[in-house]
DNA sequence: ACGTGTGAAAATATTCACAGCT
DNA sequence: AGCTGTGAATATTTTCACACGT
């Protein structure tokens, strides 16, 4: 047990790697990209707290998974560590940002502005994390017009017109299950490449596109599962006093996280 | 491209299997624990539109797996089709909704009743797919008391003796990243074991307890890496055109989901 | 015929363990 | 002395392809 659920996903499924454009390190494996991320979030919160250094060994640490695994994961970048020293946290931490094409802030559409769209506009880790949302659809009348941060809901007949002029190629679809396919079609067919699905649906899209999905009650019952075979469901505390304590200095240890 | 992001994950890491307590089959992958909620989706899906069987194929298409995967996965569960013929839906249905563990309705609390809690909580296909949310927990005054079909929002300092009271194993975390970790450990110390982490941060806890977590912006940022190395940004139409017609086929070849 | 169930092959991912740089 | 970068070993996951039951 123990242990962050790492979130890992292949997007290409039929993917014969389209051999790349120009001249960058090629080939890193999907499953190092959904850590890259991770890491991002630990360096940022390390030099928030003014840290300039950090080890593998700490910063693995930070991001939840083990050492080797950081160091062959950031081996796929080339080489951005000192041997005997560590990583430069904002070196390491641009690069990784580089890598993930989030030189300059990302316009995303957002979808569903019901309560998950809102609690979803309403995060901040969003702007921080280098997204903007540039663009916010809806159906509801009640909702068009109004405005978050700059930007006013519109109206789903007006999404392509939206998307196309706010140059938008990732989109966020928080809209129920029973139109998210439509709403995916209208997406793909403004131009829209990448999407975020919170619907729980399996979206039908060309080739050229990617879906990520998220489902929270696939998580809850993948949880479910294991749950169900902790055997010693009715033992418990003093000994969870014990392993608490044990954590908090695997915490201490690396000094963690926001 | 293409292909529903499929997440994947790895819940226990150090994990040596602990040899199961009685009399079950053993050793599902963990790869596909994560589909098997995916499966259960698509199944019911099917049997709302009246399916009684269904093949390997339009399943799996429905799933957004190939059939190969499919079937392999539900080797794992012990034989439930039927050789020429397919799985019968509901049967099938039942059996993955016992190994998941889904019997009864599991209860879960809710911590974190902000914005995006209350989209949690909103969220119909929770009570639909085997979960109940027996508390709801905050520490806002205005929020405390209010109640949501029937569940009354309390206190964070009454976190322990209603999750005791209410037996549950099982918690959201929606709450802001400065205070995630301290609400795990309460959550720990009461006796909750699972744990769904929508906080940005990695949650320190002991071994027996398993954390998932969902990151947004790690999501957009992943889609982010492949999108930025979709060298034809600007080509397009006219040809997602036809891309999306090809799609449309795949869709009703297998008549799938809602 | 049809479509499941499964060994065997291939592809990916993780972990080990240590050479090599600072 | 310390810590990165990486080949080699291991483990896991996916895919292939076909024997087998209905």
């Amino acid at each position: 047990m123990t242990a962050q659920g790492d979130q890992l996903s292949q997007v290409g499924e039929g993917a014969n790697r389209p051999s790349l454009p120009s001249g960058e390190q090629r080939d890193i494996p999907e499953a190092t990209v959904a850590r890259l991320a991770l890491y991002l979030r630990a360096l940022t919160s390390l030099a928030e707290r003014g840290t300039a250094t950090v080890s593998s060994d700490s910063l693995a640490t930070a991001a939840g998974v083990n050492s080797a695994k950081l160091r062959k994961d950031l081996s796929h970048l080339g080489s951005y560590g000192v041997r005997g020293v560590g990583y430069d946290v904002s070196l390491l931490s641009q690069h990784i940002q580089r890598t993930l094409g989030l030189d300059e802030n990302r316009a995303v559409a957002l979808i569903g502005f019901g309560h998950l769209g809102q609690a979803l506009a309403g995060y901040a880790g969003f702007a921080s994390r280098g997204f903007r949302i540039a663009a916010i659809i809806d159906t509801d009348p009640e909702l068009i017009g109004s405005r978050l941060r700059g930007v006013t809901v519109e109206h789903a007949d007006r999404l392509a017109e939206v998307v196309r002029r706010a140059q938008i190629s990732i989109a966020v679809i928080a809209v129920p299950a029973a139109v998210a396919q439509e709403v995916c079609d209208r997406l793909v067919a403004a131009g829209v490449t990448s999407i975020l699905n919170f619907a729980p649906t399996v979206l039908g899209v060309p080739e050229h596109v990617d879906v990520r999905k998220v489902d929270l009650a696939a998580e809850l019952q993948i949880l479910s599962f294991h749950d169900s075979r902790k055997s010693h469901k009715t033992l418990s505390n003093n000994f969870v006093g014990a392993t608490v304590d044990q954590r908090m200095s695997v915490v201490a240890k690396s000094g963690v996280i926001s």
